[in-house]
DNA sequence: GTAGTATCTGTTAATGTTAACATGCTAAAG
DNA sequence: CTTTAGCATGTTAACATTAACAGATACTAC
């Protein structure tokens, strides 16, 4: 590929006179100016961004890390955090993590060696661990997205699983259900936490005693993990009337297993869902969910992650946590309980 | 940041022999590479991809360019992709088109910037154009996805949408039907087009004479062209007695548009897609569909792609198109219709 | 004993770009 | 007529790393 000497050569300058036409300075002549776009175009000249970023130490890239992009829920907040970064000359790479704290880790360095200017990061793990003892000890700009960590000063924009979980449960306790299942992800994410959190606060506000069988932490919220630990609530001496799906891909594993178990909802069993399930939500909408907005979870996260770079030496302002309220959206799958026969 | 000089300096060694630490040259004695990972780890040394990258002219990063990670379909690609590339060392950089054969041809430019070592890409423009010249002129390993390129000598990794459509049109003209609706994409992408040709096929076959305005093409294989264009199609006044959705959005549109207008699938209308609607096969498995395996598509994708990077200066075999046969899913999404009235 | 080979380490130059400074030139201000 | 300012260009060094070569030492083979 031609590089800048090449160029300089060609439309007779030095390399520092086109270095000046590439970043528009304005002391070029209109005259050279020309001279040295005609010489570009000639030779198809392509900037080498790993020199510019060598020397001014700005790659103009951030990470991304999300536990799986086949998951509409990252993957709508990953087109959020795209569209602002591109509006603002950024752009991104993308890392899956699968919930694997270990994988968390090795992208985290590998972002770092490619000196991305900033991170955007849903941790798999809710304590402070080394990836992230890292990014700071780089200073290098941090923004958490969806799940916080205990004690760290950090900016985090996420929905408040606390209170959607507490709505959702006292939304189904209202309805008379007692034995309500509840199936989220693993003990170590902040929001199977608190979504649990949630969930226990209804029940113990409603002086029902909880029963600990019904709470089922799956191992990465996944359809397999809803599908299962439905098939196995179901399959209790005393199963649970209504069942929590504690986030979009448990959801359609929980329908999944009524569908084979041929039961209805609401008549046999009711359901609701933390975050909307989209295409089912669009087709037919009859679950009942606490919806988040993901895309502005994305856009923020994105534009605090910008502002943090911009003001990087500046005194910063104190890392604040957004918390974004979801919405309850009650539709057809919840029936009321009568009294207890 | 720390760099390889500092490490030197910490370690009593030259800066080479650091060099040669990080990259497992077997020529370091065990002495001085304990001592050399000692300092990198005292002063948190991360490699600095940037200058490897500028002297080795390697960045072990793919470029993918796809319309929307927003459609699972792409999404699912990405993973096959990201999955195969970590494999290998690789990581990826993501963008989005939507289609825009402008945007696309702005991420290619800054791709080749970034000097990524090859890109897959899922053309919006079935045309060689501006940005694929660029990346040939550069001699920069290109894999295409999902869609072809007229005329063009490159690998190409795609499901045969000329025969899947061309089956299930086939199939519900076997039920009886004759007027059939089909919504696809723009006119400028082969998948449009070659569904489109498919479904032409199984008509002129049945001597089933074509009325154009069954064919609707959208702006941008999207819900709400899904959407759109049933409504139009469902109030003619002589309306089809099927719709073919173009693609998994196209097809969640025409559910909406169908359920808003209070008709029952199969009784009143009925569907098919190309391509599964992943939530609601599994939930409520009914729609006929042809289903293409788009995870194979990611991973054979990148396979090719690093084939072709390991192999540039290699006598290079000739480009090949890989074509993966979709399957027709019959399930209840459309009744037999009875003889003419 | 000498040549040859393998191991270990260092020096110098190169990668493609920009920052910082330097050098002329022209035109305006005094 | 000199001084000053602004414009247009060039020169040199720096960014963090590796490639290519060059020594130095130690061991092996004849």
């Amino acid at each position: 590929m031609a590089t800048i000497k090449e160029v300089a050569e060609r439309a007779g300058v030095s390399v520092m006179t086109v270095s000046r036409v590439i970043n528009n300075s304005k002391y070029v002549s209109q005259e050279t100016r020309k001279r040295v776009e005609q010489a570009m175009k000639e030779l198809g000249y392509v900037p080498n961004a790993l020199a510019h970023g060598l020397i001014t130490k700005k790659t103009h890239v951030l990470g991304l890390i999300i536990s799986d992009i086949t998951n509409p829920f990252f993957t709508t907040i990953a087109r959020g955090v795209e569209d602002t970064a591109i509006k603002n000359g950024f752009n991104i790479i993308l890392c899956n993590t699968d919930e694997d704290p270990e994988k968390e880790e090795r992208y985290i360095e590998l972002l770092l060696r490619k000196r991305v200017d900033g991170i955007i990061l849903s941790p798999s793990n809710c304590n402070k661990n080394n990836g992230i003892s890292l990014i700071l000890s780089k200073n290098v700009p941090l923004v958490l997205i969806d799940r916080c960590i205990k004690g760290l000063e950090v900016d985090c924009i996420y929905s408040d699983s606390f209170s959607g979980a507490y709505e959702l449960t006292k939304y189904l306790i209202g309805l008379g259900h007692s034995r309500i299942g509840i199936i989220v992800g693993p003990k170590r994410i902040s929001t199977a936490i608190e979504r649990v959190k949630g969930y226990r606060k209804a029940l113990n506000e409603a002086h029902i005693s909880i029963d600990e069988s019904l709470i089922r932490w799956g191992e990465k919220y996944s359809r397999e993990d809803g599908y299962i630990n439905t098939m196995s609530l179901l399959k209790m001496d005393n199963p649970p009337t209504a069942i929590f799906g504690g986030n979009r891909l448990i959801t359609v594993g929980v329908l999944k297993a009524i569908r084979e178990l041929r039961l209805k909802i609401p008549e046999d069993i009711s359901v609701v869902s933390f975050d909307e399930v989209e295409d089912i939500s669009v087709t037919t909408p009859f679950l009942t969910v606490v919806s988040q907005n993901s895309y502005a979870i994305g856009i923020i996260a994105a534009e605090w992650l910008l502002k943090r770079i911009k003001g990087k030496d500046k005194p910063l302002d104190p890392p604040q946590n957004i918390v974004l309220q979801p919405e309850l959206i009650i539709r057809e799958s919840c029936r009321a309980l009568e009294e207890v026969r």
